[in-house]
DNA sequence: GTCTATACGATGATAGAC
DNA sequence: GTCTATCATCGTATAGAC
């Protein structure tokens, strides 16, 4: 077999195997029977186990990316930027699950330099939603929120959807989007002004 | 050392290491040097590392659903009994952050059986929040939502604050959840409706 | 309750033949 | 490119002394 082809064959199947069981519990050993070779061949094709993941994360942040910046081409009116983008999150995450559930979950299996790479990404992607939140308030379309904690919330939401979405459950991805998006819009306009209230009472721990 | 003092010990380094590194990244002798013992002494008290892990997440979800409970007695009215809610799992899961991180990142450590028990809480503490979001839909207060996908969504957001939330940071426990609240309580109403559109591109891979 | 010593298995990775 | 064979290490857990 041609070294791609085999390259791409392994990485699949590692993805596959990091979604299911998790990178820790997954041995090389599991990758290569999977894939139809020897443990020792996997070496040919990927200097380490972690290069392994790294080459899954990676690729998935760069499609992601770029495909989140192909998506908002074109589209100018603020409000309909962010419901562009939105969509578009929640597409890539449940359509691509397995790569984006291993890219929130399994960072930790990552040395230091190719965690700061993969969170370089991650940090410019979330910008491209702080920018588009930013822009919202600014042309008064959303009321005046935190930009930086109401980003983390709304990404962690529709990303959560990689970790129990079935592709033949009861709602398709489409529809998914939808219910998603008018939940943030809707906050973000916050009919509901801020309440002031005391503090919630103390805990232990 | 008595043997419930030094118990409290393991389990309290245990937490520590967990969140910090991760558990399978976690050695039992890791947890023996923090405790001041040999890694040997820590099966006096716990019969393996997954026993330690299911303790920590154990007593976290009984924790957590009682505090709860708690946090709503008295209150009647629908939006406010939700907004408490909310207050109370911000306020429990940022103040007991390693834990909760835990709970939400290693359940992959746990063997079938203890998977499930925990599982289990878990989907009896999503069901309060269910049965709060739909109260609410009946009594007028929320727009017709769907139930299942928000209580997720809803829960996943603010739950994410334990993975980022620092003490002495920008905002503390009670500006944070106030945000998450006005975001969910308006989000939940839904100003903006259902709009029409064509489906998203397709998505390789 | 805690110690030392050790059994035992698994895993990531390498060497070198074909 | 893939194989067989093997190394070196580490980690969980147990045995038995104190």
């Amino acid at each position: 077999m041609p070294a791609t082809k085999m390259k791409a064959t392994i990485k699949s199947v590692a993805t596959d195997l990091f979604y299911r069981k998790g990178y820790y519990a997954t041995a090389i050993s599991d990758i290569a029977r999977g894939s139809g070779i020897q443990k020792a061949s996997i070496y040919y094709h990927y200097a380490s186990k972690e290069d392994l993941l790294f080459s899954i994360l990676e690729t998935t942040m760069d499609d992601l990316t770029v495909y989140i910046r192909e998506t908002l081409e074109g589209v100018s009116d603020v409000e309909e930027r962010l419901r562009v983008a939105i969509r578009g999150h929640v597409g890539f995450h449940l359509t691509r699950q397995k790569e984006n559930f291993i890219a929130n979950s399994e960072l930790r299996g990552l040395s230091s330099q190719n965690f700061r790479a993969i969170v370089r990404m991650r940090d410019a992607y979330e910008r491209i939603f702080q920018d588009l939140i930013r822009r919202g308030i600014d042309d008064g379309a959303f009321a005046v929120v935190d930009v930086k904690i109401l980003s983390y919330a709304i990404l962690t939401l529709c990303t959560a959807g990689a970790s129990w979405f079935k592709p033949d459950g009861r709602l398709n991805v489409d529809e998914i989007a939808l219910i998603y998006e008018n939940f943030i819009i809707s906050g973000l306009k916050q009919a509901e002004g801020a309440v002031l209230r005391p503090p919630v009472a103390a805990l232990s721990g």
